[in-house]
RNA sequence: GGAGAGGUGGCCGAGUGGUCGAAGGCGUCCGCCUGCUAAGCGGAUGUGGGGUCUAAAGCCUCACCCAGGGUUCAAAUCCCUGCCUCUCCGCCA
């Protein structure tokens, strides 16, 4: 959420970052209703003065045993035309914060403009696509073969969209979500943070301040599952109770940054993807993600940003997987971000790069909403924090990319070293026929 | 799920319906004192709006004692609902 102050006092830029994310909001609409709230207010927060004088004169002179029928008379009067307000105060303060919690987040200056996803530019590539002396096959095609993947019967129990994992396929996943929250955890060297992440398990089900604190709600509602008879949703991301693990309160600066990483499964309703990847791992209902988060002070969330998208491009690099780094332009830029990062994992069989990770600087676009703050250590002044977050990674897709990656003639699949540890030592999938 | 107790400032904790944004303590900060430290003494110390002022400070003012309603001229204080915490019982991975 941005300020309505800041907003009033200079809109022009925020009128341009608007255009530039293709975003229809109207700017007049809600300076002119908060212009109108301003004026109503004042004459509210009068009337309240005068009911409070009259009540303190009624207490003291009720005291010294005089007559004070006339001045409660007076403040039942004052009183009706205070509730007469209320209502319609009420009504307009509503409809004001209705309006600013739809507003996008304004895009930094080094966000490149542009239209859609073709206008994000590349920023770097690691790793080499693989050559296969033989055609490579989609994951789940290897992953029916090796009996380690089965979407018919995750079909059977869910409906489509969702996935069942086996043997192999599993201990896979696993090995994945173990060696990802290891390496974040671990203290490590070139932390220019200077600080390991904290592991943290949190609930899957969160009340809808929770999701219109990380910036959901209200304009997301449609895109997440709920749970009606207790008034919770299913979080579509860690994100979204990490972050508000500190809203509403007031931080120490000398306590930030506070990184934390969290591994949960994650529910999304995909509603406007009718039709997209409809096939194999890529887009499910429901999947595992490493989740990093960090909040931390105005004056490094930049490069605290480049050192978050670093520490999911370990991830990748680790595993061997060749990847590619683009910046989203401000056409395609997420509703509460100012800048994103997204890192996408070479896939052979399609011969594209797809998104694996995306990695974004919130400012204090959420913190405003979810009331984070910290206090400065020369002023005594809470401001709000800017938040981060980025997925270290995505752990159905890394499934889905080593499968492909790593396929061999046979319909084996060689595991990555760093995981061999975490798979008991196995060093390949063995083919279907062993 | 049933029965009870409770939710007050950074923390602990008091608060007969009226001058309470809230006693007292702890903590923190600033001074003083003192070989050093400790102790002691004095003072300051919630958040968010609005106004005044060139600006800061100060001052004035509105709101906030879990949240939302209600009673009343007046609510931290009384009533109702919700949320949360604790204790006991039941159930349970």
């Amino acid at each position: 959420m941005l300020d309505i102050r800041q907003i009033s006092a200079d809109p022009g830029p925020i009128q341009q970052a608007l255009r530039n994310r293709k975003d229809s909001f109207s700017l007049e609409a809600v300076l002119a209703a908060e212009r109108e709230l301003n004026v109503l207010r004042k004459s509210w927060e009068a009337l309240r003065e005068q009911r409070n004088r009259l009540a303190e004169e009624i207490g003291r002179k009720k005291k010294g045993g005089e007559d004070v029928s006339r001045q409660m008379e007076e403040s039942r009067g004052v009183n009706a035309e205070i509730a007469r307000m209320e209502s319609d105060l009420r009504k307009r303060e509503d409809d004001v914060r209705a309006q600013l919690l739809l507003l996008p987040n304004i895009p930094h200056e080094s966000v490149p403009v542009g239209a859609d996803e073709r206008d994000n530019p590349e920023i770097h590539r690691h790793g080499v696509p693989r050559s296969f002396s033989f055609e490579a096959l989609p994951h789940w095609e290897i992953g029916g073969k090796l009996g380690i993947l089965d979407f018919d019967r995750a079909a059977i129990l869910s409906g489509s969209r969702f996935s069942v994992l086996k043997g192999m396929g599993s201990r896979l996943e696993r090995a994945l979500s173990a060696y990802m929250l290891d390496r974040h955890t671990h203290p490590g060297r070139n932390r220019p943070s200077g600080k390991p992440y904290q592991e943290v398990s949190v609930p899957l089900l969160v009340r809808p301040e929770m999701m219109e604190g990380t910036g959901q709600f209200p304009k997301f509602r449609e895109e997440s599952f709920s749970v009606p008879d207790d008034g919770l949703f299913l979080i579509p991301t860690a994100e979204v109770p990490v972050t508000n693990l500190h809203r509403d309160t007031v931080i120490e600066e000398a306590d930030l940054p506070l990184k934390y990483v969290s591994c949960t499964p994650c529910f999304r309703r995909e509603a406007g993807a009718a039709g997209k990847d409809t096939r194999g791992l890529i887009r499910q209902h429901q999947f595992l993600k490493v989740e990093l988060v960090w909040i931390t002070r105005p004056e490094t969330s930049y490069d605290d940003h480049e050192e978050l998208t670093r520490d999911a491009e370990a991830i990748l690099n680790d595993l061997g997987l060749p990847y590619r780094r683009i910046a989203l332009c401000t056409g395609d830029l997420g509703f509460s971000s100012a800048k994103t990062y997204d890192l996408e994992v070479w896939m052979p069989a399609q011969k594209v790069y797809r998104e694996i990770s995306s990695c974004s600087n919130f400012e204090d676009f959420q913190a405003r909403r979810a009331g984070i703050r910290y206090r400065p250590q020369e002023s005594k002044k809470p401001r709000p924090v800017h938040t981060l977050n980025g997925s270290g990674l995505a752990v159905g897709r890394t499934i889905a990319a080593i499968l492909e990656n790593f396929q061999e003639l046979d319909g084996s699949v060689t595991i990555p070293d760093v995981l061999v540890p975490y798979m008991g030592g196995i060093q390949r999938i063995p083919p279907p026929d062993s």
